[in-house]
This record gives structure tokens, sequence and C-alpha cells, in this order.
RNA sequence: GCCCGGGUAGUGUAGCCUGGCAACAUAUGGGACUGUGGAUCCUCUGUGGCGGGUUCAAAUCCCGCCUCGGGCCCCA
């Protein structure tokens, strides 16, 4: 026996019901915003992922050696792969460009509920503009693609970088302090930032200023706190934003949360996260914002704000609340009666499938009562029964699954009834 | 990588503490009701994650590994 590789997963045909259903709503609520559909390899050089996150990241790829030489990857993500491709291939499309892509990543991590070794991500970038609008209708997008898709229990949480960079600098932080920093408040804890702050020599009045401006979710109150011009030009932005979120797109269900850090070094601007609370440790569905890769591949700098879904984690979260998945059905299960009926009715299977009906017949050669078992088990909406009292009539019998009701009907219009 | 809890037919479970023939339900295949279902009955197949140790004897006790899950770490 072979067993299946840690961290990845087969799908029952029941699981990629689901997992095609919501795919499409996504893909249509993509499209609906105007985004266009793009794909890029499985695997790259493993430099673009070191590039674009240093060397610490290849302990949690899949890497590997071709037999050429080269060092490869299986991407952990893909906002790397679309700039590659971008800065290769799409600088001179017309601007904004909005893309969006489904694609299983890969990460060398130790799996556990919602996080696999081989897991599905749903995202999308738009380059060439960052104004207000731009980053409202992103975020927006994004929350209204988990909406559509059905997860009832959304929090979203907005932040801004620049705002919290702005006033590193402004206390003469140093690199290594910010560095030091950021872990800390990524994991909420504040008191200790605090403390740091004070190690690091900032007045005690400076350092509750910061720690205050992290955990509130009050605008207003940052607005008195924050100072300097660039903090409060980038605030000024985080508040048209909000208010096109809550003005346009009706979308009230939001929070500032300034302590949203995502790995400084790239990401600038505007940062938000979507979560569902349910699901434990692994809650977060969403995440994304504004950022700087396109100079670093080589490209000309032109603004990008992208994110990224955790598409299984989208499907546990709908599980969890007892989503209502359409289910299988199939709408005719073909019965013949007698070995001498398979001819004929493969035949009228077939011309029902070349009509876009999906059907399926007994081809176990079994008794009435067990085919009619397995019609109802599958959720076959009809059977067709064809036996020689049928065919003497040139008809066949049609039984409702639902009700029970039966009928005897003439071959040819079969098509009219089934549809 | 760390801490904790699990792993018994395809699925869900009992037995484990206190070692003594591996079992129940369900699903699947076949059959009965001789052409009408969700039923009933009969029947076949199928089970201790892997390896080692203790013992006359291990699903049961001990150790290691694998793996799943909860929590950390990480979260691009």
């Amino acid at each position: 026996m072979f067993k299946i590789p840690r961290g990845t997963r087969d799908f029952t045909s029941e699981e990629m019901q689901k997992r095609r259903y919501i795919e499409e709503v996504m893909q249509k609520t993509f499209e609906t915003f105007g985004y266009k559909e793009v794909q890029t390899p499985t695997f790259e050089t493993l430099e673009l992922f070191t590039a674009k996150s240093g060397d610490a990241i290849i302990e949690e790829l899949y890497s590997f050696t071709d037999k050429g030489g080269r060092d490869l990857a299986l991407r952990p993500e893909l906002t790397a792969p679309v700039i590659r491709f971008y800065v290769d291939k799409l600088q001179m499309e017309p601007k904004p460009l909005k893309l969006y892509y489904f694609g299983n990543c890969y990460r060398y991590d130790r799996p556990q509920k919602g996080r696999y070794r081989e897991f599905k991500q749903a995202g999308c970038e738009i380059i060439g503009t960052d104004t207000a609008e731009a980053n409202a209708e992103l975020i927006a997008m994004a929350y209204k693609i988990l909406e559509n898709a059905g997860v009832k229990n959304l929090v979203l949480n907005i932040g801004n970088l620049n705002i919290l960079s702005s006033l590193f600098s402004q206390f003469k932080l140093t690199k290594d302090q910010q560095k030091y920093l950021i872990p800390q408040i990524d994991k909420s804890m504040f008191e200790d930032v605090f403390d740091a702050l004070r190690d690091f020599d900032i007045k005690k009045e400076d350092a509750s200023i910061l720690t205050e401006i992290l955990q509130t979710s009050d605008i207003k109150k940052i607005e008195n706190l924050v100072m300097g011009d660039v903090a409060k030009k980038e605030l000024e932005e985080l508040n048209k934003i909000l208010s096109f979120l809550d003005k346009s797109f009706g979308i009230k269900n939001y929070q500032i949360k300034m302590s949203i850090v995502r790995g400084l070094d790239y990401y600038k601007g505007v940062v938000f996260e979507i979560e569902a609370p349910s699901l434990g440790a692994e809650k977060q569905l969403c995440g994304g914002g504004t950022y700087e890769l396109i100079k670093l591949f080589g490209g000309k700098e032109t603004p990008t704000t992208g994110f990224a879904i955790g598409f299984d984690r989208t499907i546990l979260a709908l599980e969890l609340e007892k989503y209502e998945f359409p289910n299988p059905t199939l709408d005719v299960f073909v019965i013949p009666v007698t070995e001498e009926m398979i001819e004929k009715s493969l035949k009228i299977t077939q011309n029902l499938r070349e009509k876009g009906v999906k059907v399926d017949i007994d081809l176990l050669r079994r008794g009435m009562s067990k085919s009619l078992k397995y019609a109802s088990s599958i959720n076959a909406k009809k059977a067709i029964i064809i036996g020689p009292k049928e065919l003497e009539q040139d008809s066949v019998t049609i039984r409702d699954m639902e009700t029970g009701k039966q009928d005897l009907k003439k071959i040819k219009d079969i098509e009219k009834i089934i549809k």
C-alpha cells in the first residue's frame, strides 16, 4: 500500500463538487470586477522566491535541482510569479491591469487543520494605480468574494504600514529595533512593545502614543494621536478608503487595526486581512495590501496592490457554518430490464447525452430492485425503465424518483419530458 | 522545529485501564422477494498505522518512527 504524502489530500467527488462550485462563485466575482484570469507555472526558479522573501524561506520551500542543474522551487504563493510574469511580458498592457488567478501552492510546514503542504490560493493583483478608490474596490472585492461564496462570519481588518513606518522614523528607531518590534506587534503583545520602546529611549508619552495607535480601532483617536505630515496624509487616504467601503460598497463591517504588519519588507501603505473567527488557529482567510516588488524584479516601478484567499480555509469555514452546498444529481438513470434490452437502452442513453442530459445506465446487469435502489442512492431525478413490454409499444417507463409516479412514454418523446 | 491528544474493516465505533479466539453497526459486491426503490432477510469480501521490546500469550503494557488533530513557531 502506498500512502499519500504528508500534508496532501485526495478529494472525493463530493468534495470536488463543493470546490468547483465555490471556485466558480469566486471566479464570477473576479470577472464582475473586471479582473482577467492568468496562470503561471507550478514551479519557478528558486531565486524568484529568495529575492522576494530572503534565504530564510528556503526551509519552508519544496525546492530541488533539476537534471540540468537548475535550482527550482514549487511556488509557495502566487504574487511573486504573477509579478515576474508582469515584468517579463505585461508591462506595456493598458493600466490599470487587473489580474486574478487560482493555483496550488506548496509549503513545507507542519500540517494541521486549515494548513496543508499542498493548498490552493485564489488571488489577484491590480497594477498601475494606488488611488483610494482602487484600494477600496480591491478590498471590497475580497470581502464580496467571501460573502458571495457564502461565508457568514467575517472580520475585516484594515491597517496602513506607512503610518507605522513614519512613526518609526519619527522616533528615530533603527532598522534592527524595528525588526525586533514587528513580530511583537504582529502578536498583539503591546505591553512588550511598550517596554521595548522604553528600552530604546523613547519618551514615555511617545511610547504610549504608539501603543495606543496600534490598539485602537477608533480612527478619530488615531487622528488625534498621529504626528507628522506623511502619517497624516496616509491617514487621510485610509479615511477615504473606509468611506468608499461604507458609502459605495455597503461594507460597514470593518475595523481599523494598525497592528497588521505582514512582513514590512515589501508591503507598503494599505494592508488588510479577513478572518473567519470560527476556524481557530488557522483562521485567516485572506490577506493583502500594497507592495513594492516590480522594481525588485527589474521592472519599472508602478503601484501594485493584491490579495490572496486561502481556498481550502474558505471551504472549511463554509463547512463549519453548515453551508448547504448544492447536491450532486443525475438527470436520468436508465435500467434495461433484460439483457436483450441493453443495446436499445445504450442507444437511448447516448441520444440523451448528446442533448446534454446527465445520464447513467446500469452496467452491472442488476435486477430492477437493486437498480432502482442504486438510482436513488446516487440522487437520480428520473429513472427510465426499458423492457420488452414497453418496447412493443415503442415506449419506455419514466419514473420520477422523488414522487414515485411513473408513466409509459413514447421513445421519441423522452427528450421533451426529461427537459 | 516544540508541547499535548489520538490512530481498530471503505466509514462510524466497542474492546485497551485489569494482556487470553478481534467484534458491532453501516456501506460495498452477490443472492431471496422471478419487472418497481429508500425496507426486510441471507451471504461473500474486508480491520489492530509501521517497527522493535516485555510475556507462554500483545489491539491491550513499554520504546522508537509515521501520521492525523489541538496549541505554539511560521504565515510570503
